[in-house]
DNA sequence: TTGAATAGTCAGTTAAACTGACCATATTTA
DNA sequence: TAAATATGGTCAGTTTAACTGACTATTCAA
């Protein structure tokens, strides 16, 4: 590691490559006319499972309140990007699963952010881009 | 790269990354008395320059609006990490500098970075890290 | 079968950004 | 050099996305 003076935090790294990620997606998401969708509700795409997720569920691999996680579900079902589904074992309970317009977004949103990292592949070459991703893999997966 | 299928995101990678070094940062830093700084301080302590730094000159660097940076160096100077000081050049400009508490603050939190990266740092080798970080900084000096 | 845990909602709060309008000083230009 | 424009900063109000606390309904466990 070098020294400690004149260490640029790898902090810094990772969020301006994260935010160059997210911008990326959201202006052009706002071209294509999704531009009710927000980084945050990103969250939801991100965790939720395809026989459908609760809200507590989300919450929780999210790392946020239930109350927070309702609010964004309730959003997007009122988007119509989720709809919900009683949950068979817990009558408490509600499970959200994407609509087909719900489907839509997350192919659209996949393939928007996978053009974008394009770009850093070619920067780097394939091989290195591919460590670079299995090394952040590494990294998470230690930390769980 | 992968398929688009099963294809997982770059960006997850990235935000847990971050979160766990800040989320490291401030909680130490709130057991050692520091509990009234915040993340978005942390955007002060990068960009700010030794000699001084405007607000304007700050909130244009960290992405944000200057009334923004405004709320944030004002806090700091009332918590005592930094001090005013005219400019010499222009007498509508503040310039804020460090006093001997913020930069014993900034001291301190990057030996609280710099201890939790060594932990990556041994998970992956220091080659590999060095790699990573290096492979990082690329790819923030390619999109500026 | 009753007490504790869990899923979710309602209401209110906080943090950290934003926009718009404004003043004072600097800079440019007609 | 006077007038127009740009810039540094502040004040006031708004928005977004999180939070806590208190509550109901249902489920699970002793």
């Amino acid at each position: 590691m070098a020294s400690k003076k004149d260490y640029v935090n790898t902090g810094a790294y990772l969020r301006t490559l994260y935010d160059a990620l997210v911008t990326n997606l959201h202006a052009r998401l706002a071209e294509e006319g999704y531009g009710e969708i927000s980084p945050s509700h990103g969250l939801v795409f991100q965790y939720m499972n395809e026989n459908g997720s609760r809200a507590t569920e989300l919450a929780f691999q999210a790392g946020m309140t239930k109350q927070s996680m309702s609010a964004l579900v309730y959003q997007l079902e009122e988007y119509g990007y989720l709809k919900r589904k009683d949950d068979p074992q817990d009558a408490r309970a509600v499970l959200f699963v994407f609509t087909a317009k719900g489907e839509t977004l997350k192919r659209k949103a996949q393939q928007i952010n996978y053009q974008f990292e394009k770009k850093w592949e070619e920067k780097l070459g394939a091989a290195e881009y591919q460590n670079f991703r299995s090394t952040m893999q590494q990294l998470v997966d230690s930390n769980e």
